[in-house]
DNA sequence: CGCATAAGGTCAATGGCGTTGGCATAAGGA
DNA sequence: TCCTTATGCCAACGCCATTGACCTTATGCG
């Protein structure tokens, strides 16, 4: 049996490192996304970690049951970031669209924590409570729950899934050692015409605008589509006449 | 500097290992591939794929630069693999969805392998084909050039996007000790009713629906949005009259 | 106010990992 | 048949996460 970890609210005793720094939850956070920003995203470890925090890499079991553990720790704290400060404002596709590009931008600006959180569910406060906003937005706008549950499904696999794809290629540049920064440059912008007719009239178009992201276009897409099927009021709407 | 990589294609001594099998590049992806479907998307080592081979491990350095430049070539061979006696049909809307669809599948079938691969650019023989396949469904269709790479950004990074998470979730199953396995019914299905009211009441269908992909409904959206801005010959089409 | 308790920090060790440099051997061209 | 060198093998290095035992000190109770 490993060692417990006690729930951050039932934390009493505070007892600082060697060093001075008193150690909690949400500082460890903090610090480990630092690290990811600095080292790249295979450069959170249990040691650097530790060394960063002036504490034993083995005191942070007593706060997370293991690297994995604070990975969705992380994670949970990406999706708090993304909803700090919003609140609905009753129009259903201006909150959903909001909520979309916020977390979206959330994952985005941490592309190297992104990447190893943005597909993985953590069941922590924050992404229950994202969960519980995004379905009120549907419900509230009146959809039934089937149409709800099936609308809620699409718009947050695309979202995830497209920050992820874009915090993964935003993540490698940073870990200059990972060949694969130029490789558009290195290898597409420099085959041969006579084998690759299309890719080589592309080229330059190609590594101009694969460096930005698809996902407000598909958001917009599926907004579009939602808004067809939405219930609308007995009456009909005045445009038509 | 490290030891060179011979090309396979310039490889003349076949020399067997010490148990007698006869080591190529296909040879290793494969058994990589297994691996992975085995072990799960971290169960492929260097000492485990040499075990695997009655090889040393260091022996795969004779054919990869390292574990990454393997992992490259794991997500060629997947591509390779979606394509594998596939032809053009002239019909774009056809031939796109099908690309994007069987790509999806690959990746889809080997969640494992996707999951470390399906974020890279490889650059690599297989991948350069379907760009440029892609490419060229879209010029023939009569795309202009810029047209064509802003649509093939949308659609290969929509393709991509998807396959990497919903491989990323069937993936983690597959590595019963993971957690996140039934975290749906553990934590989703049992949450207080009046703090989490619309998660609770959609509880039954989203459980249902969430192990279902999204990417079908998604790809037929972006088609229907390419097909209206699709440029049409001088002639009003015959359905007007 | 002081003491017992246990929370929480530290230490040392384990077994795994990727990777490398040196070495041995046998394949295949001459 | 011999030489060259491609290719397999070995041993070692410095990482990694994780654990169990130990120590120390903050806290709550009497």
């Amino acid at each position: 049996m490993p060692k417990p970890v006690v729930p951050e609210a039932q934390r009493r005793r505070r007892r600082p490192t060697r060093s001075g720094t008193v150690l909690s939850e949400e500082l460890i956070v903090e610090t480990a996304l630092r690290m990811l920003r600095e080292h790249g995203s295979t450069g959170l470890t249990a040691r650097r970690l530790g060394l960063a925090l002036d504490a034993d890499p083995s005191t942070l079991y007593r706060y997370f049951r293991g690297m994995d553990d604070l990975t969705l720790a992380i994670g949970d704290a990406l999706i708090g970031q993304a909803l700090e400060g919003w609140a609905p404002t009753g129009q259903w596709r201006h909150d959903l669209r909001e909520v979309g590009l916020r977390i979206h931008a959330a994952y985005v600006s941490h592309p190297q924590a992104a990447v190893l959180t943005a597909s993985r569910v953590t069941g922590r406060a924050n992404e229950l409570a994202a969960d519980e906003a995004v379905l009120d937005i549907l419900r509230g706008a009146g959809f039934p729950l089937r149409d709800t549950v099936r609308i809620y499904h699409a718009f947050i696999d695309q979202t995830l899934a497209f920050a992820a794809l874009d915090a993964a290629s935003l993540a490698l540049p940073s870990a200059a050692l990972d060949a694969d920064e130029d490789k558009w440059h290195s290898t597409y912008a420099r085959l041969p015409a006579d084998r690759y007719p299309r890719i080589a009239e592309a080229a330059r178009l190609l590594t101009a605008r694969m460096v930005t992201s698809a996902y407000p276009t598909a958001l917009d897409m599926l907004l579009d589509s939602v808004d067809r099927q939405r219930p609308r009021r007995a009456a009909v709407s005045p445009e038509r006449f």
